[in-house]
This record gives structure tokens, C-alpha cells and sequence, in this order.
DNA sequence: GTTTCCGTTCAGTCAAGACTGAATAAACTT
DNA sequence: AAGTTTATTCAGTCTTGACTGAACGGAAAC
């Protein structure tokens, strides 16, 4: 089963897939299905090609175009002389998401610091929380290379991103 | 409110912590108390301690406990001449986590990439859809590289982490 | 063999939250 | 002003999954 398969096929493969990781991520499915759909289809999507694109209530579109906006994901644009609302990716969405992590990581680091503080001097407890404490501050060293990676703004002329050719399969 | 604590107020208020950080790592929340009891109490915790200690049903503790042995992060012992079954952290519980979303991610990679190579040559989604293929691509190398730095032995004597010292103010 | 002690499994309850339809609001058209 | 078109809000439904109590199974103690 394979050889070719139609655009429409693929893409809504896609979006589906998109759908479930960023369920997998903490979004609501819908979300993350507005948000594949936008990847794939581009700049200027109306409001109402959300909601029948993806055969959903048009309530459903304005909470999660409300929550990406919220997270910086996406941007709403308007057309002179139409009343539609249109939509599209936020100029660097996956830094922004990155920062968002960031942000919770150095939240939940700094609640073990303070723990850790408010510790007797002799507790046994304390290499252990340490040891906790680490993994989210190696968690956070990486996220911020992480960053600096994305957003190098790529001086080659195409707006090629520089990992785009790194090889899939040489996992550690 | 301030001053001195006593040691059970700061046990229990971290264990209230790890419950509410492990939830929004996507394990319930009881699995993430289980966790936190186990890094502030240390070695040797029984199944009763863990059921009366939480206040919650003996079933709770044995899914809870089930899910953090399936992904590596506790280890059950049992002591001679004992019925009971005793946990403990897993030798390096962090890493293991690390391990997790490594694959997750990776996946999620791979998924992309599959679509990626399915699309006509002219395809206009082509650029988009490789932004965020190198995202998952550059949370991956962050990933490995916070694996480097978790389980290097830390040569030091003392169990003590390299990242134990890192200023934590030093948000990007 | 019977009892006791533990852990697991399973059916059922409960709460959280995703999603919808209907009502509302706002802006433009006529 | 009345009527369209479009987005948001809100009450209600439905699904998912965390958690519990009770039944079960196995292993040691008696």
C-alpha cells in the first residue's frame, strides 16, 4: 500500500498528525489540528476555512485560535474590505513555544531551589532534592541552546533553517 | 509567615509540588507524589507508607507505582523475612525521563519527515513543514546534550552534580 | 488446611475539560 | 433603522481518565 498519494490525502494525514502530538504536548486536539492546518496551507487562512476544513463548530475555531494566540503560535490578519478574520503562523512560533517551556522549567526549578533552602542542614533529604533540582537545571542549559539554534537568523539567502539537513537516524 | 518551618510542613508542601509538576509532565497526580515521598524520604519506603503517608486507597499506589516502574523511574525491593514490598528511586531516575521524551520526540520527528517526503517537488508547504521538522530536530540535540551533562559520572567524590552550582538568574 | 497479610485487578464513581448549539455582541451593508 | 455577516461567550453534553472499594490471588504464618 503506497506509491503515490494525493495532496489531500497527505495533508490531511498531516493535520491529523499534528492534532495528536500537540495533544500530546497539552493543547486541546482541535488546536493543534488548526495549527497543522495552518502550517500546511499557508499564510491567510479565513476563520471560516478553519471551521469547515476541519468540520468543526465555529465556537470550537474561536477558543483555539484564542489559546495560540495566547501562546504567540499565530497571528490574525484582516483583508481590506472583508469581515472575515484570517489567520496565520507567528513569525517564529517554535521559539515561542521553546520560551514557554522555558519558562515552566525555570518555574518548577526555582520551587525545588526554595524547598531546598527551607532545609535543615543536616536533612538526608538534601543530596537527593539536589540531584532533582539538576535535572530541571540541565533541562533548562538545553532548552536555551536549544534557542539559539532556532533563532539564528540563517544567513543563507533561502529562509532555510540550518538542522534541516541533519541526519534522523543518529540518535545518541 | 516565614521564619522556621517544621520539617513535615516542608516534606509535605514538597511532596504537594512534585504531585502538581509531575501533572503537568502528564503523569497523574498521585504517581507524582509517590515520586516526590520517595526523593524526600529516601530508601526503603513500604507500599503502606506510601498508601497511609498520601491518604489515598492501596489501589491508587499500585497503578501509580506501576506507571513510574514502567517507565524506569522506581525500583521495588523487598527485605528478608518481609511480606511487604519496599521502593526507591531508580539509580538515575532523571535520565531515564530524559530517555523518555527523547523517543517521543524522535517520533514525532520522523513523522514529519515522513510527510515531508511525500510531497510533490513544488509543493508550497515544503518550507513550513521543514520549520517545524527542525524544531523537533534542534529539541532533540537539546535533549542529547542534557543527557551528556546528567549522567556524566561527575568525577567529584561526592554524588554531587556539575549543574548543582549554576546561577539560577541567568535566564538567557 | 486454614488464616492472615499483601498486592493487583476490575467495575463503578467522580471530576475535568473538550466540544457544541444557541444567544449575544459588534461591525458593516442596504 | 433594519438586516447581514462574523466572532465570542455561555450553558449544557459527552468523553476521558484518575481514583476508590471490593473481590481476587498468591504466599507466608499458624
Amino acid at each position: 500500500m503506497s506509491a503515490e498519494q494525493s495532496l489531500d490525502v497527505i495533508r490531511s494525514e498531516f493535520i491529523e498528525k499534528t492534532g495528536l502530538i500537540s495533544q500530546a504536548e497539552g493543547l486541546p486536539r482541535i488546536a493543534g489540528r488548526v495549527f497543522g492546518m495552518l502550517i500546511f496551507d499557508g499564510d491567510m487562512v479565513s476563520f471560516s476555512d478553519l471551521a469547515t476544513g476541519l468540520q468543526v463548530s465555529r465556537a470550537s475555531i474561536s477558543t483555539s485560535i484564542r489559546i495560540l494566540e495566547e501562546r504567540g503560535l499565530v497571528k490574525r490578519m484582516t483583508k481590506p474590505g472583508e469581515r472575515q478574520d484570517y489567520f496565520q503562523l507567528a513569525p517564529n512560533p517554535y521559539a515561542t513555544m521553546l520560551t514557554g517551556i522555558q519558562k515552566r522549567t525555570l518555574a518548577t526549578r526555582s520551587e525545588i531551589a526554595d524547598t531546598i533552602s527551607k532545609l535543615p542542614a543536616n536533612a538526608s533529604a538534601a543530596d537527593r532534592l539536589a540531584a532533582y533540582a539538576d535535572f530541571y537545571a540541565s533541562l533548562d542549559s538545553a532548552i536555551k541552546l536549544a534557542l539559539d539554534e532556532l533563532d539564528a537568523p540563517t544567513t543563507s539567502k533561502s529562509g532555510q533553517h540550518p538542522a534541516a539537513s541533519k541526519d534522523l537516524s543518529d540518535d545518541r
